[in-house]
Order: C-alpha cells, then sequence, then structure tokens
DNA sequence: TTGCCTGCAAAGTGTTTGCATCTAG
DNA sequence: CTAGATGCAAACACTTTGCAGGCAA
C-alpha cells in the first residue's frame, strides 16, 4: 500500500510539525484499521509527549487530505486506515472487529434510479457488511 | 403504517406502564423519523414528568421487540422509527435530516459472493444513500 | 406482595474547543 | 517574526448505570 509523506502535508500548506510525522509513520506501520485511541496508545510507548487532541486533530486533516479513509461505525469509535484511494467498502467482524475491503460495489445504478424516484441530488453511499470472519466462526463452534 | 399496541408489551412479559403508553402513542402520532431527543421534547408539552431515561430505555425495549426500528447514523444521534416490519434501507439529506425509505435493494447477490471469497459468514448490512432532497436543493439554488 | 419500572444524578464514551504556549517556515 | 500547531483541561453530545422509591399485575 502506498507510503504517506510529509511532503503531502507541505503541498498542501500545513506544517510537517515532528507529531504530525510521528502519526504518518505510525499510520505507514499499521497494517489494519484503527481507532484514535488505538494509535494513541501505540504512539505513547516511544512518544510519551504527544497528545490525544494532537492524534484527533492529525486524523481529521490526513481524512480531509484524502490520505487516510475513515470507516464510520455507528456506536463505536470511527477507524481509520490509509487510503486505497478507489471507491471501496469494509465487511467488519462482529468478533474481532478486523476489516476487509471490496471495492465492486454496483450501486451506481440503484443510486440513479433512487436518484429518479425520490428527487434527491444523491453525493454519497455508505455500505457495510457485518458478520463474523472464518476465525471468529471456528472460535464459536462447539467446544 | 401499523400502530403499535400496549398489549404488545403485555404479550411480551412487559408491563404495560403509563410511560410506555404515553411513548407508543407519542410514536403513533409521529409519521418521520426522530431522536430520543426529540421524542422526549415532543413528550415534555403534556407529560412534563416523563424521564429521558425511559424514552432511551422505551425505544431499546421497542427496537429490541421489532416495533420501531433504529436507523444508525455515525456522528449523529440515532433516529428512531416505526418499522415497516420489511427490510429496507435510508436515503438521508445533508441538508434538512429528512429520511425516505427505499426497498429495492440488490446487495443478497454481492451479499453471497463476498461470503465465498472472505470466507466470512456475513449477518447483516448497512446501507445508506446521502445527498439533497428536492426541496433543499431548491434553497441551495442561487437567489 | 413482589419483581419489574421509573427518575434522578452520576458516570461513561468518544470527540471537540478554549486558551496559553510554542515552533516551523 | 507570525500564523499555525500543540497540549492541557474543560466542555460537549449522547447514552448508560446505580440506586432508592414506586407501581402494575
Amino acid at each position: 500500500m502506498k507510503e504517506l509523506k510529509p511532503q503531502r502535508l507541505k503541498l498542501n500548506g500545513y506544517k510537517a510539525t515532528p507529531q504530525r510525522r510521528v502519526i504518518l509513520d505510525a499510520v505507514n506501520a499499521i497494517e489494519t484499521h484503527f481507532t484514535p485511541q488505538e494509535l494513541y496508545a501505540k504512539l505513547l510507548i516511544h512518544h510519551p509527549a504527544i497528545g490525544l487532541v494532537t492524534v484527533y486533530r492529525t486524523l481529521k486533516l490526513l481524512s480531509h487530505l484524502g490520505l487516510v479513509c475513515e470507516i464510520e461505525s455507528p456506536r463505536q469509535a470511527h477507524r481509520y486506515a490509509r487510503c486505497s484511494s478507489e471507491h471501496h467498502h469494509h465487511l467488519v467482524c462482529d468478533g474481532c472487529s478486523k476489516v476487509v475491503n471490496f471495492n465492486h460495489c454496483q450501486l451506481e445504478k440503484l443510486s440513479r434510479e433512487l436518484a429518479c424516484e425520490t428527487g434527491f441530488s444523491i453525493s454519497g453511499h455508505h455500505l457495510e457488511f457485518t458478520g463474523l470472519c472464518a476465525e471468529c466462526q471456528k472460535t464459536m463452534e462447539p467446544a
């Protein structure tokens, strides 16, 4: 997956502060999705001076720049992940919160039909499947 | 849309208290979707003694009984609505928060494909379109 | 009578904001 | 230098929980 570099910040007129570099590095090192709090916990190990607020603010900034994407889960903390840049959706495990991406969503047609029927001008959609991943299914099996 | 009656509570072993009756009546009277807080505000007008906590608890109960459905919106208060009982999804206006239902979602095929590819046992999905409703589009037009 | 229900207050969770200080450019 | 960034504490929005008293069945 592509690396996020501090230059991307400068290009957009934002300062490349040490905190932001640290956060970018950490995001690059994480292969999975994570919550702001989880990322903060990891950062604390080597950078005890960093603030949770800065993590929130930086993730929001990166999300705004399109460098990370936000996975909005109702009832839970939002999760972030490096952006695969292409349009995609998520499959979330109810057991371990593992997230799998998929990108063949065929909603354009449905979107057009709905716009036509309802008069809405549709700008986006949110699709998420939930269930149990293969490992969690095993765990659930009778012992 | 179908009416919710207090008997449904008794049938399920729950007490039909005055508060629950009041909440059922209010839910019956609302045609749209609402947040717990909005419902609470309406109730206060004629039933100043009712507690917000009871509204939360009762909505959760009704949702558990399948009498109302919960519309989970990330970043906002969850909304509730009388259940149309059939599987459906929502179209939410970014301008006025109006919610429109639609029920022809063709995700079963996609769901099966994903289960096959990923090993997940898929139990549910959440689909929501966002955009601007016809009225809000007018409002946005240059004056 | 009794176990479920209520309402208050308080706690909890996740996130944002005000503000004084600091620092990248 | 100076606008923007940081970190703390406090505020915030929404929801849940502990508990003493209350009421439907």
